[in-house]
DNA sequence: GCCGTCGTACTTTTT
DNA sequence: GTACGACGGC
């Protein structure tokens, strides 16, 4: 591998904590690579080399490209996502941790928790928030390390009584979760990281472990993240690489502001920047610049190509988004006529849901691709159906599972399978909780043997996904229509629950990093390449030739809902820099209309704040949907 | 209490 | 297009 000086200074650096601030494009992954593969090379023990991601698909990257060009021995460094690592840890020092067995909740599982007990507590209170914003509130406040109602004062427009029930549903939530096994991703984070704040012993035993923690995308990590990194710096180097101008996980508690301060906070530190760019070609670039040279927040930032002059970004317009997908569809195809590889073709949106269009174009074009940051696999009502009866065999005490699972079978409502579960969850161990519940289904043995049934087949997730499958079927057909579709979805899931020895490692892996149908989907298939489409936030860290930045109009740029917010609009902004940057040869960026049915998707507000409302003609290519078919006029031989 | 049906509103971003 | 709440029949 070829460095530059930056690069080749940064990898080598001996300082005791460095921040290396990579602008988009500048090799930040090639330079943890280089590090690690350094350090190795200057005798540590690649055990004693942690790296830290936000996603398992960044940490996989890191570990396979370590394994291919440094061999096995580099890649036995631990390569993982915060969540993961702390997990890890924890699970395998669980005296130092108090820890036990657990059942990690996702956003889903949360929401209905929570709903549950805001129910229990306030019942249709209307000035309450929902659900879904309580566990926002609560887990922004966690994830900053403060107090709830510091939070609620500050951000939230309650007044002084609501707090205090709003507070009463936090402590009932989290008096819940511990009756029921449950962790959250926040109490992960924060176990660990109360652990090593209070008990040095521990800190010692656990970060001493260390002699180096690698971090990546430092500029989303959040105030909880930073405490478990102080702990570290006791005993290790760090070394951290981050983007400020990449920032886009503000709403999960990050600052970028954090690089900022630094050197402030850990002693011995350094700073280092990588500048030149070698992803995209210079008109890219200059779109790129353009855009966070607007920003009031002034970045000092301005990316130069190592490659040179390229394809100008060309600015499309349409009527509707069911016009764009095609256009979008429509290029991919003719380019992969031309020899160009799918692969070759990355999709940006900014939401999942404006993703649909496009993928419903894709799949009627038979085009192939995976979609990235849309539904998780494990989300899908059916597959967590099927789920809930694995979820229950790890941990009894599940709830969320028991009453999905109960709820299945006909005759079985909300109601009593609340009375089932109550009971349940008294029990002391698993066996009494099984006998108890034999006991209150006399007269419905099926709905007790299933369960049995999958426990004799010990931890083998791919047999009992199976068996649940065959033995749930006639129930989940009669429940959903176009059964036959969701069908495939479960033998996916059997498909990726191959891989795994345990059923608790298989939900746990999964739960804590969703995985998309289609990605599972396309896991096996050679790599002759698939089109990317994906969520400019998953797209963080990737690249790809051609890009395709669709539905960049007002209301989207930024989006509307964060308008009422500067800190926010600068946020959107960053998105989409972060999308802008992605490509390396050709972008096109597009814009549409109207959606769905006629409705215009914007108001004056969105314009007025609209990124790329005054983007300088000479950046762009402007060009009209026909222009780009202009063999209307053709007339050659068909055929 | 269960369960089917109808109406409504809502769709940022994710570990 | 879907997910959740309200409603009423059984």
């Amino acid at each position: 591998m070829d460095f530059n000086q930056e690069q080749l200074a940064a990898i080598q650096s001996d300082a005791r904590n460095l921040l290396v601030l990579a602008g988009a494009g500048t090799g930040k992954t090639r330079t943890i690579i280089g590090r690690a593969k350094w350090l190795v090379s200057q005798g540590v023990t690649p055990e004693r080399i942690a790296i830290v991601t936000f996603t398992r698909r960044a940490a996989n990257e890191i570990r396979s490209r370590l394994r291919q060009s440094a061999g096995t021995e580099a890649a036995k460094s631990s390569t993982g996502t915060f969540h993961h690592l702390c997990l890890r840890i924890m699970s395998a020092r669980r005296q130092w941790f108090g820890f036990e067995n657990l059942t990690v909740m996702d956003r889903d599982d949360q929401t209905h928790l929570m709903r549950l007990v805001r129910g229990e507590l306030v019942g249709k209170n209307a000035i309450v928030p929902q659900a879904a914003q309580l566990i926002s509130y609560y887990s922004y406040a966690r994830n900053t390390n403060q107090p709830a109602i510091d939070y609620l004062r500050k951000f939230s427009e309650l007044d002084e009584s609501t707090q205090q029930t709003v507070l009463k549903i936090f402590a009932a939530y989290r008096m819940r979760k511990q009756s029921r096994a449950y962790m959250d991703y926040d109490d992960i984070l924060h176990r660990f990281a109360k652990v090593l704040h209070d008990d040095a012993t521990v800190r010692k035993r656990v970060c001493s472990r260390y002699d180096h923690v690698l971090v990546d995308e430092m500029q989303d990590t959040n105030p909880l993240q930073w405490l478990i990194l102080q702990s570290f710096a006791e005993y290790c180097h760090l070394f951290c690489v981050g983007d400020d101008a990449q920032s886009i996980y503000a709403f999960r508690g990050a600052d970028f502001r954090n690089v900022h301060s630094f050197d402030e906070r850990l002693e011995n530190s350094q700073t280092l920047k990588l500048e030149q760019n070698y992803r995209s070609t210079q008109p890219i670039l200059d779109v790129a610049n353009w855009l966070l040279a607007q920003s009031p927040l002034g970045y000092e930032k301005h990316l130069r190509a190592a490659r040179g002059d390229g394809v100008c970004p060309q600015l499309l317009d349409f009527d509707s988004d069911l016009e764009e997908a095609e256009w979008i569809a429509e290029t991919i195809k003719q380019r992969r006529l031309e020899g160009a590889a799918w692969s070759e073709h990355m999709i940006l949106c900014r939401t999942a849901y404006s993703a649909r269009p496009i993928e419903a174009e894709l799949i009627r074009e038979k085009i192939p691709y995976r979609f990235i940051g849309g539904m998780g696999l494990l989300q899908m009502a059916h597959v967590r159906d099927l789920l809930s009866v694995l979820r229950i065999l790890v941990n009894y005490r599940d709830e969320l599972a028991w009453v999905r699972y109960l709820t299945l079978w006909p005759k079985i409502g909300e109601v009593t399978a609340a009375r089932i579960v109550e009971r349940l969850a008294a029990s002391e161990t698993a066996e009494a909780a099984m006998q108890e519940l034999a006991q209150a289904l006399s007269k419905r043995p099926e709905i007790v043997e299933l369960p049995a049934k999958l426990q004799a087949l010990g931890d083998q997730p791919a047999a009992a996904i199976q068996l649940a499958r065959e033995l749930l079927e006639p129930i989940l057909e009669r429940k959903y229509d176009q059964w036959d579709q969701r069908k495939r979805d479960l033998v996916l899931l059997e498909r990726l629950a191959e891989n795994h020895r345990s059923i608790s490692g298989f939900l746990e892996t999964y739960t804590l990093d969703p995985i998309s149908a289609t990605e599972v989907d396309n896991d096996n298939q050679p790599d002759e390449g698939i089109v990317t489409l994906i969520t400019v936030h998953s797209a963080k860290g990737t690249e790809c030739e051609v890009c395709f930045v669709p539905a960049a109009q007002p209301g989207n740029y930024p989006h509307t809902r964060s308008l009422s917010d500067p800190d926010a609009i600068e946020e959107e902004r960053r998105v989409l820099y972060v999308a802008l940057t992605r490509a390396k040869d050709e972008l096109y960026i597009s814009r549409h209309l109207s959606r769905g049915y006629g409705r215009t998707s914007w108001n004056a507000a969105a314009g007025a704040h609209y990124f790329l409302g005054s983007l300088p003609a000479k950046l762009v290519q402007t060009k009209s949907r026909f222009a780009a078919t202009q063999d209307w006029w053709d007339d050659g031989v068909i055929g």
